[in-house]
DNA sequence: ATTGTGATTAAACAAGTGTTTAATACAGTT
DNA sequence: AACTGTATTAAACACTTGTTTAATCACAAT
């Protein structure tokens, strides 16, 4: 008789092998591409123990979703701040957190090619990520927003520049090997390392944000040939 | 016998009528969840005939992606530009290119998510995706940059600069079902059009570029706090 | 020792997979 | 009419898939 799926906390190290085993097979090939068979054969277990710790193969998907959350969530915790951050500081520290936490530049943790099939190609489990996980995570980003505009923005405004930073930041995670194929690889090596694209994309971010800073810019933006 | 896998441009209809079923299909389930029975099925096919025209399902799909590039490029095609264009119109126009071809904001076309497909996971099939098309398509962008920056960059700084464009763009292609689950339905389709993105990932840009603009400014970049 | 309960196992199951085969149908040519 | 090369077909092939079953094991409580 299978014990309950949530919660099974009771030492039991073979659902732990098989959660552990799972992650990294899931994360490289897709739910649909994984065989049990290969993820029971690398945890040393048999067959019949996901049906039976997990109930089926959907499920057990679904916990190492969740648990690659949780993971990378330890693994890289958020700065700590106080009333003296300025918001530019807070901006560099946020897309630093991303870049470290849901990018990874030059290694592709597990955990992160999973949030990012997740993202890309979302099951049921995404909505439970958004609520728990993206959607306070993309409040922190506005407030700075907030605080370095100055001004209140219409919310659509606001969410499109936290969609512009975000952005700058997820693509090299999407596009992560084509961009390998489209520069030199010894470029991709010593130029885009963590520290380099982060102070690249708060910059460039720190500029748009300069665009929506006075009124008149959301009617007439400033154009780049006028030099005042 | 099989007929020449390429150029095979003798009208026969069936040839045409598996790679049109096709491309839908692994478009949204991808390579491996895609059976060849299921586009037999869709195509009024037998199941032998994709081996016969194509060889193996492998082949097929390559040519579903290589017909889903020269459609795409074919339906949206590039804007054209005289000597009087001025860069910063050519950045908007750019931009809206992409949007329009590699991301299609509301529909998404069963090309553009196959196109998707190929950059997330690249198959081999991908390499020549990149020298044919993105490559070029890369090059135009950077030209438009150094009009823009007035001055020639460091390649790698360039390069960012035209990743964090193409990055803000394609984050409404990769993560488009996780921000709808972020933001309110009925704003996605009010604020979220093509032309008010286009309009908005413009406006960011260009103040993005202006940080690059000096020289001053690599070293010492300005704070949005300095109000000049 | 016996019983009971959860854990583990080998084997089987039914459905689905891509591919191959050999037979047939259908043109057009001689 | 006979031949030829292509196109199409139903059937079979060999293999993999997720899941289930029933037997066995380990080990505590009675």
């Amino acid at each position: 008789m299978p014990p309950t799926n949530l919660n099974s906390n009771s030492g039991d190290s073979t659902r732990e092998r098989i959660l552990l085993e799972a992650g990294p097979i899931f994360a490289e090939k897709g739910f649909r591409a994984t065989t049990v068979r290969e993820i029971c054969e690398q945890a040393h277990v048999n067959v019949a123990s996901i049906n039976y710790y997990f109930g089926d193969k959907r499920q057990l998907y679904h916990q190492t979703v969740v648990l690659a959350r949780e993971m990378r969530v330890e693994q890289v915790p958020e700065p700590n701040w106080d009333n003296t951050t300025n918001p530019e500081q807070k901006l560099l520290d946020f897309i630093t957190l991303i870049l470290r936490r849901l990018v990874a530049m030059q290694t592709e943790p597990w955990q992160v090619r999973l949030l990012m099939r997740e993202i890309f190609e979302p099951t049921e489990t995404c909505k439970h990520l958004v609520e728990e996980y993206f959607r306070p995570f993309f409040d922190t980003l506005c407030g700075i927003v907030d605080d370095l505009v100055g001004q209140r923005l219409p919310e659509p405004t606001r969410n499109k520049i936290g969609f512009s930073i975000i952005g700058q930041c997820l693509y090299y995670r999407f596009s992560a090997e084509m961009t390998r194929l489209l520069i030199e690889q010894q470029d991709y090596v010593d130029q885009y390392d963590l520290d380099n694209l982060a102070q690249h994309i708060h910059l460039f971010s720190i500029g748009g944000l300069k665009q929506y800073q006075t009124l008149e810019n959301l009617r007439a933006p400033k154009s780049i040939a006028t030099k005042q």
